[in-house]
Formats: C-alpha cells, structure tokens, sequence
DNA sequence: CTGAAAGCGCTAACAC
DNA sequence: GTGTTAGCGCTTTCAG
C-alpha cells in the first residue's frame, strides 16, 4: 500500500519535501486543495499516497481548536436501555449523522459518581467538540455537570430543569409527548370508550409527565382518577393494571405511556379473561417494533421517530458549534399507528 | 467552582504565573508532582484549583504522543447483537477496565465499507492508542484493514486469519469454545444419552467451528452425522431441530452451539410433545441470563464470564501499548452450569 | 529541586 | 499561488 516506513510515522514536513514544496501547500492540498496549482495538487497528493501519509490528530486539534469528535454521555440508567431498541436506535442515528459529517462519537459511560470526575476532566481537556447527553432523571446529578463546564451540549429528551432567565435556552430534541398522548386518548374515546385509563411512566421523567399532561389534557376532571404509577418496564406496566382493574372493573379503555407497560397491561387483561380491543381498548406509547408487533393483538400506539431523533441531536449540536446563537429545542411530531389492540 | 473566566480556557502558563512558579514545575505538579517541594505543590494545586484549570488534551498528546483513549471497532453485525445482552455485558467490561486505566472509550461504528476509509483515517492519525476489535466473520474486512495500519490491536474472539510465520501472533481473548463443548457434550453422555445431535453456528465463525470441535472430540466418527447447521438465532435454532428430529427422530439429547439457538430448539421439541430433558436432553452455550433462565425448562449451558473477557482485552491491550512484547492469546475457561434441560 | 528553552506537527496570517 | 513565520499548550531534557 505504500512504504509504510514502520518507524515514526511521516509528517508533513516530509511529504512537503518529498513534494519539493513548503509545509504551507501541503496543508492546503490535505485540506480541500483549494487555490493551489492543479500540478502541484497532484505531486502532493502522490507524495502522500507514497508516504502513507495521515495527518496528525493532537497537532492539529492544537491550533484549530476542533477534533472532530462528540461525546455521547450515557448515564447507568440509560445503559439498561442498551439492550433497549430504544437507545440502540437513537445511537444509532447519532453515529449515522456524526459520520456524515465525519466526526467521530466517543461513548462516555457513567457508571457512578466516582465517574464524575474523571468526565469532567475528558469534556473540559477539549478532547471533544461538544457533548450530546441525555436527561432522564430529574435527580441525575450529570446534566448540571456538563453545563458547568462549557462544552457544547444537546439533550435528548426534554431536561427537567428550567433554564435561568439569563441562560441560553438548554438545546434539546424530544418528541412531542404531550400531543402524542392526546391522539392516544383522542383515538379511544373517538373509539367510544368513556372510562380511559392511564398508566403512567415515572414522575421524575419529563417525558412521563408530559404523556400525562396530554392524557389529562383530553379528559374531563373527574376521570382523571384513573390513573396508576408505573415505571416503564413490562412488570410495573402489569401491576399497574392489576390496580387499575380493582379500582375500576368496569373501565374500558387504557392508555400506556409506553410499550412496554402496555405488554405488561396486556398480559393481566389477558389473564383476567378480558378481551382486548372488545372489553378493553389499549394503547401505547413508542412503537417499539419487537414489542409493539409481537403482542396479541399487536399494539395501536404512538410512534415516535428515534433514529431521526438522534440525527436531530447532533444537527443541532453541529449549529452550535458552528456558533450559530439561537438553537432553540427541537419537538419532532408523533404519529398514532393503529394496529388491533384499539 | 472557580473563576470561571468564561473567555479563554487558563493554560499552564497562567497557572504558573498565578502560583509564581515556572511552566514546568505546575506540569509536574499536574502529573503527579513527584520531586516538587512540598509548599509549591500546595501553591500550584491551589492556583489550579482557583483557575479551574484543565490540562489541553492535543497539547499533551502532540508531545507524549499517547492520548489516553482506546478504540472499540464494531461492525455492523455486531451491532445487531447490541440488544443482545452479551455484547453490551463485553461493552460493559471494557468500560469499566478502561476507566479504571483512566483511558476513554471510542466507539468506531462502521456500517459499511463506505466507511472504511474514515476508520482508517482515524486509526492511523493517533486519535488512539490501540483498538479492540470483534472478528466474527471470516470475511470480514475490518481485522484486515486494522492490521494494515499500525495501531496495536487486540480482538475479542479468536480471528479466523492465521498470523504469518514472521508476523507477531495476533492478541486475542476468547473464551474455551472447544473444551466448553466437550464438558457439554461428556456431561450429556454422563446422562446415559447415547444419540447426541449439534445445533451448530455460523461456519465462518471461529467460536462455531471450535465448539463443533469440542462436540466431535468426544463423539465416536459415525454419530458425527448428527449435525444440522444454524445461525445463532432462536429461528435458525428452531429450524436446525425440525430437521435433526426429521432425521433422527429417535436422538436422545442436543447440545446447540447458543442459547438462542437451544431455546428455538425448545420450542420446536414442545410442539413436537417431546419432554425435554425426559425424551431430549438439552445443553445450551453463553448463559445467556435473560434467556437460559426464562426458558421452560431453564437452560443447561456452558458459561463464559463475558465481561471479564472484556476487561481482559482492555489488559492485554495496556500490555501492548506499554511495549510488553510477547503478548499471547488468552483463552478463559467456561462453566457448565446445570439447570433442569440436561 | 526548579527554571529556561527547545520542540511535538500542524495551521494561518502575512509576505512575496 | 506559494512560501515564511509564528505560534497552539504542553512536556522534557538540560543547566543551574
């Protein structure tokens, strides 16, 4: 492939010698070649491709003050959702996104507080551009981390803080939970159904507030009772409905803020010898595909877009660091997939 | 926190003015100030403190030529495996083995060979100090081309290449694919089983072929026949038993070369009306948790401890780095571990 | 034990 | 167009 003399690697001072040019027309030409004679774009090019030649990372990164690189903070929690086609797939379009325009996504994981520090230290020593983090917890003690240093930062998810007045608006893309939750419970009670349960994610995440926001929204006061604590995994979404089932036999409708506590809801439906869509109409939340398709019946729900999602995120982080002031939060549309269960 | 001077980053030079020491003595101090006078280390740590300094990474990099950070290189079919528990648990390894070496991780995604050239680039312009890398399929280009530049590697999995004669033998960690197998296989005969059959893996996979290995090893030749191929999915398991019991509907006990495998396996033996292990004895391999313990009955299988294969890869790695020649492959052991299928 | 000085490899003004 | 010249922020001999 060349003469990979296995020694120190070649630098540019030796390319521009082998080129017989100065330094200056050898950055150029590695640089886009712009304005630089067709000839000698060409020796360079040859003198790179014969050195094997590749341009230094650390030398660079010291004078543009950029290296191409954006961390992507992962907390604990999130981490479980790793096996989750959730976070799989938002990774995935922040990867997609970041090599389009070629920047490389250095994986942060956190697994406690004896990691701060050492974070702290990896974004503030500039080894990366800026910072794409995700805001589950209200209490999760990593959000307030990242701004105080300053790196360049894009949420997934709406933060559970509020920006001071002074501050900049906190850059975040989320899907628009609380409408998606009124299509949800628009879509049952359009069905007929009048006693419209909900089973609600944890109340220290934005997004299950806002799921209930949205549920609320559409109801009159007084069914608002119909609403039990769940955690988002299939076992809380289970026992939830086992709850909601004591308190109100005769409901007819169930709203899940997610699929997976709508698996749960359906297992206890089922278990209970209750039909569902005919006794009870269930929705969910995400349309998350091994989930969502698998169950019988397969699940009418709410889809958000996550891969394009994660794409979003590192659009917006990209205009930041481009300087552009004024990146407001990005709120991506849901859509209501009606499969059998409602 | 700090006087957070919200321009410019402070560089070493303003810690030192600030302390009234010289550049130098503040590097030391930074790293570790081994040989500095007591009283001027407090100082300097002081002025750090109040500046809220944070050494430049490129800087740092450019003339120690080390940058503290290691590659994970995951191709695309790996990824799929994302949601499988076992790569993020060998993920979860390397985290952490990483962090407590102080090192970061990157994570080089590569979806296709569109992306080849930007992973090369990358690897060769010293973003890193060393790369793991998973070879799963023979025909994968990737170990190839990570070879091709000079960056130490160690692979997860035993690579399907043979090293040259001259060249250095490629570090790998894999666990006892072919002694695993043997322990599954003798433990079935031990059962008094006599028509043993294999679901086996992917051809072009290392870990398939040796635990194929281990199965003939202790088979006299003519029961050899009683192979059919898979793919380590569920499906492929299911599909690998259909045809065995078509064969041999008489066999007495399989050992599937996965867990995913050996639970498609199950299934297909339950609607069949075989009683597993009564009629069909069944071994499994990786203990895969949420699989092997979720089956009806629970899974027999072979353990391999994955995450710490995982920290052992990023060990062998810091060997490596640390110009430890004679760095050889490590093979961990497995553990049949007995559930109620065999 | 501490400071001065010389770069690490590259880019970006600024001349020519 | 192309070359010259300063550094970017840090570590590391080498003197003192």
């Amino acid at each position: 492939m060349s003469e990979a003399t296995s020694g120190t690697r070649p630098t540019l001072e030796a390319v521009a010698a082998r080129a017989g040019v100065s330094r200056a027309t050898v950055s150029r030409v590695v640089n886009g070649g712009a304005g630089v004679r067709e000839a000698l774009v060409l020796k360079v090019r040859k003198a790179v491709e014969e050195l094997g030649y590749i341009p230094n990372h650390a030398a660079r990164t010291l004078v543009t003050r950029r290296n191409g690189a954006v961390a992507v903070v992962i907390a604990e929690p999130e981490l479980r959702i790793f096996s989750d086609p959730f976070f799989e797939r938002q990774l995935r379009g922040i990867s997609r996104e970041l090599a389009s325009h070629d920047a490389q996504l250095v994986l942060l994981w956190v697994e406690g507080p004896e990691d701060h520090e050492r974070i702290v230290r990896y974004l503030g020593g500039g080894h990366v551009d800026g910072a794409l983090a995700f805001s589950l917890h209200d209490d999760d003690p990593l959000p307030g981390l990242v701004r105080g240093i300053q790196v360049p930062t894009v949420f997934g998810g709406r933060p559970g803080w509020t920006a001071g007045a002074d501050e900049p608006a906190t850059p975040y893309v989320d899907c628009d939970n609380r409408g998606g939750a009124r299509d949800a419970v628009r879509h049952l009670r359009a069905l007929g159904r009048s006693r419209v349960a909900h089973i609600a994610g944890p109340a220290d995440q934005t997004s299950a507030l806002d799921r209930l926001a949205g549920y609320r929204d559409e109801l009159p006061y007084e069914e608002t009772a119909l609403v039990a604590q769940g955690a988002f995994t299939e076992e809380s979404g289970a026992r939830a409905m086992t709850e909601l089932l004591d308190r109100r036999p005769d409901l007819d409708a169930v709203f899940a803020a997610n699929d997976l506590m709508a698996s749960g809801a359906l297992r206890v439906l089922r278990e209970r010898g209750l039909r569902v869509p005919d006794d009870v109409a269930l929705v969910g939340f995400d349309d998350m595909l091994p989930i969502a398709e698998a169950t019988e019946p397969p699940l009418t729900t709410v889809r958000q877009d996550v891969e394009g999602m994660g794409r979003l995120m590192v659009r917006l982080l990209m205009r930041l660091l481009d300087g552009g002031p004024g990146v407001e939060p990005v709120v991506t549309p849901t859509a209501l997939v009606r499969r059998a269960s409602a």
